[in-house]
DNA sequence: CTTGACCTTCCAGTTAGGGGAAGCCCTAGA
DNA sequence: TCTAGGGCTTCCCCTAACTGGAAGGTCAAG
């Protein structure tokens, strides 16, 4: 298969592709006339890539995942180990995001969104200065 | 004010103000040494950046939000836009990885964790490859 | 006079690729 | 047979928002 038939299988873009190759990922072999030429086992850990950076898995888990996924004598407890420490980036992830939602739509809300200059988010954004001076004046 | 003063008061650290003026968000002077010289408004600056920061403002978003800030004529409606685009950004953001989530959550629930080395986890992300072997036949 | 804390610039690296140029390779049609 | 096109190759630069580090200038204290 040619880089083009494994893109469109695995659904990865052709440059995804070589660049796994370059980072070690996946290691095609080559036609005569210089094109990759991927296997089917190849187009396998494609596919197995894609759907690990698709649940947000980094390229480096993914490189774990994948060696794991080859060993045919690996413990499910590495697996679950990688997979759970990825689940708690993704909590705090959304925690932060979260708490940002809550700032931020409490701002929106307050906002007039008219043509007049007063904007509670701008004196949010703001506030520090108020600390600073504050700072400044017990220091 | 040096720059290590304005590190402490906006809790930047040196390196991002330092990179804050190289891309124009401020515009300290120089004192005959050579060093950064802040000005009161620099530090005012600084924290409002900080803070916008924090709130996960893009850079860009920054520039324009203290473009606001400090253009007394603006209407908050502009201010509001930002805000709002950013909001649904954050939206985004959050239903994704909720949706990541939820798929790992499952799998991580399914496997055993021990050491056998049967995992549903790398069973559901080499699931791919029943769908291009089907493929692969329908083509 | 020296030491150590500050400050300066510049260069390189980070994530995970994307864009685009210059140039082969291969096939189909006129 | 020539040509047009699409696919493939490598190579290099670009992204966001910094961070780390090297080499070296400045300043206050002891």
């Amino acid at each position: 298969m040619n880089i083009g038939d494994v893109a469109a299988l695995s659904g990865l873009p052709a440059k995804t592709i070589r660049y796994y190759e370059d980072i070690g990922l996946v290691k095609p072999l080559r036609s005569a006339n210089g094109y990759r030429s991927f296997r089917e086992s190849d187009a396998h850990k494609l596919a197995f890539l894609g759907r690990s950076r698709a649940l947000g898995f980094s390229i480096e888990d993914c490189r774990n995942l994948l060696a794991l996924y080859e060993d045919e004598e690996r413990a499910s407890a590495e697996v679950k180990e990688i997979a759970e420490q990825h689940l708690g980036r993704i909590d705090e992830k959304i925690a932060e995001l979260k708490e940002m939602r809550v700032t931020l739509a409490h701002l929106v809300d307050a906002c007039a969104g008219d043509h007049r200059p007063d904007c509670p988010i701008l004196a949010d954004l703001a506030a520090k200065q108020r600390d600073v001076e504050q700072l400044k004046r017990t220091a």
